[in-house]
Order: structure tokens, then C-alpha cells, then sequence
DNA sequence: GCTCAAAAGTGGTCTGACCACTTTTCATTA
DNA sequence: TAATGAAAAGTGGTCAGACCACTTTTGAGC
């Protein structure tokens, strides 16, 4: 009576069903898997619903098919995937703090990683947003940590800092001030000039002053 | 000819094109997307291609779908994350450099939060370690890390933290040296100690040992 | 024993069919 | 006219069969 909750998705029975057989057979990463049509048969499904089940474990990287070869267990990649996942959106309660948390030592890696490279601090991007700076009093915040984390050139950090400003709450999208110019201004002339200590100093300071002005 | 690179996963394939097509179209969070059948017009393959890919979508939590009623985009907000996480972990093939270096970035924050609060640095488990290092040669390694990313606290880092080692290539299997084990040392006992510039240095000893020892 | 072409095995894709369920349509009825 | 509800259309779920492309195994001929 219990069990019968889950009876919903057919395909995701099938994946269980697949997690099971490869208990039973013991096979272990790297190794082979028996051939769809086998599957379809000993399941008692169509070929194409064990496809579909295949697909899916194959698109969460468990498994790696080879054109006329076989199925192979996954050899680097454990199952705890699913379950992090899975926990990931079930979540969302407290996690406004760590997000932002997250999301500085995002930034502040991505000013180190600029410091520590010429051709990132002579962007010429930086003058840009400088002057920009100066002339408009344009809202450059945001477009500085973009230009930030774009230019340490990690493409992961990226992605998963565009994710982390998606979920912010980003209570700051005041007018920039005119206490809030020279800060930034600091900031860009310690990155290009590659003081690293005075560049994440200026970051602070200047995400301490937005924290306070919002209140 | 460059473009016949990733002409190998036709569904994956798919599963782009349906991105594709849900931007050219507009379709929002909880909206209708085509049939399926009208998909396989559209993009020239046949159903079950189709619903290959849309089951892939369907358990990363992308889509749901409603027997008789159509296709969904999943209304939950998180799903974008883990969108991003699963496009990435799939073709990308020099994303393994970059996974390590946002992983080393997490574990390198997660030692500067340790050693600036004074509750953390004290915790049993340093020392407990430290011990386990000197008696038993044992892999004291990865349970060390771990113990880093628990301890700084934030469940989102450590979160993301656990994905990206799910990741890791992890070609570090090998047991503890004699010379690993100094290094590892000297990082727990800075670490007590709250010398954030000694903690720091000696995890990039540490890294670069690794690094280099597994060559 | 070796070589290599044929056969068998396997994943990749498409088509057509049927079922179960939901949504829409629209004629009947109150 | 408005409400009802059964029929029709639309849609996902599943299966079976047929090819194709590719890999592995087999075995006949050398």
C-alpha cells in the first residue's frame, strides 16, 4: 500500500530495476552491461523504454554506450550524483548566507586570478569601465563583477557564478553614490596595476559598504 | 570538418536543438512545450528519438510531463542549475582543468574561513587527524579535505565542493608518502594555529606535491 | 598457425500501431 | 440561453518490427 506511491514513472522503475541487476551481477565500473535487447527481454519491457532508461543514465554520465560494442558501466563517476542533485533542489531554506558567501569567494578568486596575470590586468576592458566610471555615473557594479568573472576565464566558476547571482537577492540595485565611486575606483586601479592584496582589500570594502547602505 | 567533433551523441544533439527551440520560442518556466510528435516534424527524427532526449531533460528535473496532458518546462527555478551542471559535465572535454581549479578554490576558502574563527580552528577533529598521520600512514588525505569543507560551514559550498570531486579525475589513489606527510602536517598545524599565510602556502605545497608525485 | 571475409552481436533510428489519460469540442438537454 | 456530458481530438506510454552502422566473434581457406 505503500509501495504503491511510486508507481508513477514506468522509466524511472526501469532505472531501479537496472541499479538492482547490476548489484545482483556484480558488475563493477568499466565492465559491460547486458545488450538492450537482453534487458528488454529479462525486464519484460519494450527495447525502447530500456533506451530510454539507458539515455537518461547516459546523460547522467553512469554509463558510456560504444556503437556496436555494448554498455559499460561508467567507469570515473559514482551514483552519488542523483542523490546530490535531488538534494539540491529539495533544499532552499537558509541558504540565502551561503549563497552570497559562495558568490564573494567567486569574485574574490576571480580578482586574484586577474592580479596574477598580466594580460588580464591590461585588459583594456578595465579602462573602459573606468572611465565609465567617471563620465556616466552609470550603475557599473554589476557589469564589473561580470567583467570580473568573465575575465578570469574559468569557464566552470563562471556558470556557476551566473547561477549564484540568479538566486541572490541582490537588494543592491540603488544608483551608484558618490561614497561608493572611489571604492571601485580603487578596485580597478589595484587590479590593473596587480596588487593583489590591495585589489581584494578595495573588494571588501566595497562589499561592506553595500551591505550597510541597504540597511 | 571541425564541425564533425561532436557529431556523436545524436541525442544530445536533440536535447540542444530543444533548447534552442524553447528560446527561439519564448517558452517559459511551466509552459507548454511542442508534443511530441510535433517535435519529431519539426527536427526531422523520429518519436522516440525524441523522447529520449525529453526523458534525459525529464530526470534532471527539467521537464515534467503529464500523461495525456503534454510537456512541461519545470517551474522550479533551481532546475537551472542543475542544467548548467549536467550540460557541462557532458561535452566540455577541456573542463577537467577547470574543475580542479574551482575545487582547489573552495578547498583554499574553506581553509581562510577556518583559520579566522578561533571555534573552528580549535575543533577536535585537526588534531585527531594530525595524530592519525603521525601512527598510522594511512589516506588521510581526502578525509582531510572533506573535513575542511564540512567544518568552514557552508552547506552550499560544500554541496558544490562534493559534486566537483564526484568529478575530479582523481588520479591521486596512491598511498601517503613519507614526503606528503610533513606537508600535511605543517597545513593542520597552521590551520590550528590561525595562520591563514602558512595554511594557504602549505595546501599549495601540498597540491603542487600531488600534481607533480603523480606524474 | 595465420589471415581475413562472413556471420553474429549490438547500439542507433524510424515507423506504425495500440493503450491510457487529458483536453477540447459540440450536440443534447434542462 | 446556459449547463451538461459524451464523443472526438490531442498527447504521453509502450511495444514490436524493421533497417542501418558499427564492432566483435567465428571459422573456412590458406
Amino acid at each position: 500500500m505503500d509501495k504503491k506511491q511510486e508507481n508513477k514513472k514506468v522509466f524511472l522503475e526501469i532505472v531501479n530495476q537496472l541499479r538492482k541487476l547490476i548489484k545482483q551481477e556484480g558488475i563493477k565500473p568499466g565492465e559491460k552491461i547486458p545488450s538492450e535487447r537482453v534487458l528488454s527481454e529479462r525486464l519484460n519491457v519494450g527495447r525502447s523504454s530500456v533506451r530510454e532508461a539507458l539515455r537518461s543514465l547516459e546523460l547522467l554520465g553512469l554509463i558510456e554506450t560504444r556503437h556496436g560494442g555494448g554498455t559499460f558501466l561508467s567507469a570515473v563517476h559514482s551514483n552519488q550524483l542523483v542523490e546530490i542533485l535531488a538534494s539540491f533542489i529539495l533544499q532552499e531554506n537558509k541558504a540565502v548566507e551561503d549563497v552570497h558567501i559562495v558568490r564573494r569567494m567567486h569574485e574574490k578568486e576571480a580578482i586574484r586570478v586577474i592580479c596574477s596575470e598580466q594580460s588580464l590586468r591590461s585588459l583594456p576592458v578595465w579602462e573602459s569601465l573606468f572611465m565609465k566610471l567617471e563620465l556616466e555615473n552609470e550603475i557599473v557594479r554589476d557589469l564589473l563583477l561580470r567583467e570580473l568573472m568573465i575575465a578570469s576565464g574559468n569557464r566552470l566558476a563562471l556558470k556557476i557564478w551566473l547561477q549564484l547571482v540568479a538566486y541572490s537577492a541582490t537588494p543592491l540595485k540603488k544608483l551608484s553614490t558618490e561614497e561608493e565611486k572611489p571604492l571601485l575606483q580603487m578596485l580597478i586601479k589595484a587590479l590593473q596595476l596587480g596588487y593583489e592584496k590591495e585589489a581584494t582589500s578595495a573588494y571588501e570594502n566595497w562589499m561592506h559598504y553595500l551591505k550597510n547602505s541597504s540597511s
